[in-house]
RNA sequence: GGCCCCAUCGUCUAGAGGCCAAGGACAUCGCCCUCUCACGGCGAAAACCCGGGUUCGAAUCCCGGUGGGGUCACCA
């Protein structure tokens, strides 16, 4: 194997929203590919006419390239295999299933829906296995069955299990887990649409496409003996296998929406950013060594080893992601973090867009400002918005709370004059205004500069306040104190 | 229920028979820095599921139990 190509593919059924389980099966495959220089293969398994949808075949690959999950082989880049979707090769399996029947290792099986159900029914009283086995069919004389079918009789094709032996699933991650053939039943190949069953088409495809390594979900694995049959069936050699495990939610239950967020595109609408979730899922259960853990894509790939992955379920932890998330907030530039802030305050309607273009270098320079501050990138309008507009508005209780202190009533005013006969508006002549005027009345720096923080920015938290001011502006402070001011007229009496 | 997988702090994990009176990260809780909040620094609390073996010696190997998960379709 040594020589071989290494080709492994993530193979997504289209019917929903990717899942973070999925993404991490995919990032696994991806990373395992770019560590020993293989070829990451996309394939969308469509043969569920009944649910899946374009929608989630559009929304799977918008998803796995904001990651920044690039396919070698798949649907757009097409590829020596090609096509890249089942639906789109069913000749291949109608084929494959022709020459298993050829060979005698799957039989055309008549037993009726209702027929199956009663015979499972029957075993479930009995308190027996449903190991369906095909019964007469698994047996018939060809030409009887040929007859059958000319008549108009609805068929499948089924596999014919042996009914002893074990088939051993030489599993990566797990090392060799092996399975009764006795437990098996007479699986379906093709289901009476004369389309292929899952198990069937992933294993023609796999085969057909030569994948080396077989990296999936752990509920895969016990479908993997009966995968194992087919390829021995179709005279193939066997691909590595590696079974990874699920991604639960806290509550130890599979993840899901019940969860919160489950979807990439939740993630990305909760302001996770793209590197992050890669950082966090390659992470989670990869068995990397525990002294460092913020990698960029390469690196991972670098240091990834698919027998080190772990064997045990992971809980999905978000508040790793979001400590993950703020590292990736930091180490953006404030250039990257003034594009991506200047869209989502003009959305918010905090600031027109004329406006944020007017002055693209000061929203630079609020994003330096707060950058370290900012857990997910939805938080944005929020924190950065007081940077624009005029007057604000104030919560009361917190309005009677800043400004109902006799010596900030007493002193607000003066302290408004001084701040507008500043010669200039800079950070350190802002502050040296305040202190001094706080040391003269020999009072702490703090009861001025609590509520002018709350009087500028209408908020009790931010940045430090003399930097913020200088970035406000003059006008814009000034006209926000003389608003609070005046609205100080309003208060109940003063208390000392 | 049958079959299969898994089992170290709350969570992700390091650990591949002696280096472990079990290390790191996130979260939590203190303290420091400080105009608030973050950041940063320092520190605390916190785990080898249980029971048997094997061995001079086990978190590490074996068996059993328990617990959790997966899977038992003409779904994937």
């Amino acid at each position: 194997m040594e020589n071989e190509k290494i080709r492994v593919r993530y193979a997504p059924s289209p019917t929903g929203m990717l899942h973070v389980g999925g993404v991490r099966t995919a990032l696994f495959n991806w990373l395992f590919a770019r560590k020993n220089g293989g070829v990451f293969i996309v394939r969308i398994e469509d043969t569920d006419l009944e649910r899946s949808t374009e929608e989630s075949v559009e929304q799977l690959k918008r998803s796995l390239r904001w990651i920044g999950l690039d396919w070698d082989e798949g649907p757009e880049v097409d590829g020596p295999h090609a096509p890249y979707r089942q639906t789109e090769r069913m000749e291949l399996y109608r084929q494959a299933a022709q020459r298993l029947l050829g060979s005698g290792a799957a039989y055309y099986d008549f037993a009726t829906p209702e027929e199956l159900k009663a015979f499972r029914e029957r075993a479930q009283a009995e308190k027996r296995q449903p190991i369906y086995r095909g019964g007469e069919y698994r047996d018939m004389d060809p030409e009887q069955a040929r007859q059958k079918i000319e008549a108009g009789e609805a068929y499948t094709v089924r596999f014919k299990t042996p009914r002893e032996g074990q088939t051993v699933v030489e599993d990566v991650i797990r090392g060799p887990v092996t399975f009764d053939n006795a437990n098996l039943e007479d699986f379906v190949l093709m289901k009476s649409s004369n389309t292929p069953t899952y198990n069937f088409a992933a294993t023609v495809d796999d085969a057909e496409m030569e994948i080396s390594h077989v990296i999936r979900g752990d509920d895969h694995l016990s479908n993997t003996p009966r995968q194992i049959l087919i390829y021995n069936a179709l005279g193939h050699e066997l691909p590595a296998f590696a079974h990874v495990p699920q991604v639960l939610g806290p509550d130890k239950k599979k993840l899901s929406k019940r969860h919160g967020a489950a979807s990439v595109e939740d993630f990305a609408a909760q302001g996770i950013l793209p590197e992050a979730l890669f950082n966090y899922l390659a992470l989670l259960g990869a068995g990397y060594a525990a002294d460092e853990e913020i990698f960029a894509p390469e690196e991972l790939a670098e240091r990834f080893r698919i027998d080190r992955v772990s064997g045990n379920p992971a809980v999905f932890d978000e508040s790793k992601l979001l400590s993950i998330n703020q590292v990736y907030i930091r180490r953006k530039s404030p250039e990257e973090l003034s594009l991506i802030a200047a869209p989502m305050l003009a959305e918010s309607g905090a600031a027109t867009p004329e406006e944020l273009e007017r002055d693209m270098p000061r929203l630079t320079k609020i994003m330096e400002l707060l950058k370290e501050r900012i857990g997910r990138l939805t938080e944005i309008p929020d924190s950065v918005g007081y940077f624009y507009g005029g007057k604000l508005d104030y919560d009361e209780e917190e309005f009677e709370k800043q400004f109902g202190k006799e010596f900030v009533r007493e002193h607000f005013p003066g302290l408004h004059e001084r701040l507008q006969t500043l010669p200039e508006w800079t950070e350190e002549a802002i502050e040296e205004a305040v202190r001094s005027l706080a040391a003269e009345k020999e009072k702490g720096a703090r009861h001025l500069i609590h509520p002018l923080r709350f009087a500028t920015t209408g908020r009790t938290v931010s940045a430090g306040l003399f930097e913020t001011m200088a970035l406000l502006g003059r006008e814009r402070c000034l006209l926000r104190i003389e608003d609070v001011l005046e609205k100080m007229q309003r208060l109940p009496k003063p208390v000392s």
